[in-house]
DNA sequence: ACAAAAGGTGACGGTTTTTGGCACCGTTCT
DNA sequence: AGAACGGTGCCAAAAACCGTCACCTTTTGT
């Protein structure tokens, strides 16, 4: 794992100087002309475009375009990064949407074939809605941080997600639902659930659930939700947004 | 390299069987109980929380939470995911922003020192306006592609960039400014130059250039675009937004 | 109380991978 | 022609890696 550091050292020199000959490199990190011209061909094979200048006066060029960086996210990190860039289409035109989607199929790449399902399906549960004008902007307060990964894993493993809710009156109960999908209609997210006892689906404004948790041992079934604006469970939630 | 496939192997079977022996392990993956255990502490150190309960009838358990991914990014794919999350804060409120500032963090952290005080330079010149209801959401076309990169290389390395603009009466030009910033009006996104013919900033919107690319040998310095409402450059822009 | 089953550490020698040195090739500039 | 470049193949030395063994602590079953 040595030859990581070094070949980051490599790419800092070439960034750095513009342009620089083995030679130099190689006097500069410590090491062999050999090695050198190895690292540079592992580079090029990692994505790095590095120009060359055979003969004398020639030399190495690094191609600042092809500079990568790797990264290490936690799954919910992922998941966040998904959604920010999923509901920023869906809200306003990104311009440079083409560039993140690379980016995030990326991500799905990289992640073991499991996950990217698991991923995929959590992200077709989460609707996003035209952004309206009328929406009063300051309404939304802060929302839990434990709520998206318990979200998360509850709608994976298909166990009930329970919480404490505040609702609109300032009642406080305690909920215990299947989790089913997330509604986004900017600022507003709201957590779309069945309540078995209620035997219907409902919604929950996410800054107003607090101390969510899963539920170990329960399992319930994924259902359809509906979303076409007439049969939406939660058209009064749009009206009440106005 | 071989480590790291039997590492991610390890990972696997421990998200599959939810617990497992050192043992077990060593079987299913083929090597020893010595090579796990060591595997097992650098899993630790890159980050994975593997609890182990010790005595007879213990194991191991994967904390599913500390699953990690590695990604591949471009520079500008990096930024793009940037500036999305930026402007989705900005816009509206965006629930799991801690999450994806983590997530950002992290790609900080992962870019050499420079790479990182240069893409703050960027984004201190990434002015999000408020959502105004007053918008046209529809009024926003495409953008070109490559003018994300061309904008990066050029502002950084203080490059005049040249470009083919259309304005609102249809009339073309061909422009060739100092870089100096980005105007975010969701879902308008401009570019602000300073115009040296003109001796003044001058605002573009972005679906409106095309053909951009940096000048070569060119020099500039980066100039304080006031940003107060009040001597705003482009306060005609707002209004004609309306 | 004792043995078995579990995680964890340290040391040593063999095996595999990485590295350095060398000879050599093609190209370009002086 | 010769010097200064990048690039390749080969082999021995150096370093990293891996398996074995011996041993320790904790927990649980009998």
């Amino acid at each position: 794992m040595k030859s990581r550091i070094r070949q980051d050292a490599i790419i800092r020199m070439l960034r750095r100087n513009g342009t620089s000959t083995i030679q130099a490199l190689a006097e500069e990190v410590g090491t062999s002309r050999r090695t050198i011209l190895r690292d540079l061909s592992s580079l090029r094979d990692e994505g790095y475009v590095i120009h060359s200048d055979v003969g004398r006066g020639g030399g190495l060029q690094l191609d600042p375009q092809s500079i990568r960086t790797t990264i290490s996210l936690s799954v919910p990190e992922v998941f966040a990064l998904l959604i920010s860039v999923a509901a920023m289409r869906a809200a306003g035109n990104l311009p440079f949407s083409e560039l993140a989607d690379t980016g995030l199929a990326k991500i799905e790449k990289s992640l073991p074939a499991d996950r990217v399902k698991d991923l995929r399906a959590l992200l077709e549960r989460l609707h996003i809605g035209q952004l309206s004008p009328l929406q009063n902007l300051s309404d939304m307060g802060k929302i839990d941080r434990g709520l998206l990964p318990t979200f998360e894993t509850a709608f994976l493993q298909r166990e009930f997600i329970r919480f404490a809710y505040r609702d609109a009156k300032g009642q406080r109960t305690q909920r215990e639902v299947e989790p089913q999908a997330m509604l986004i209609l900017p600022p507003l997210w709201y957590l779309v659930g069945w309540d078995p006892e209620r035997e219907g689906f409902r919604h929950f404004r996410m800054d107003r659930i607090s101390n969510s948790e899963t539920v170990a041992g329960t399992r319930f079934r994924r259902r359809h939700v509906p979303f076409e604006e007439d049969v939406c469970p939660y058209s009064e939630v749009l009206k009440r947004t106005g």
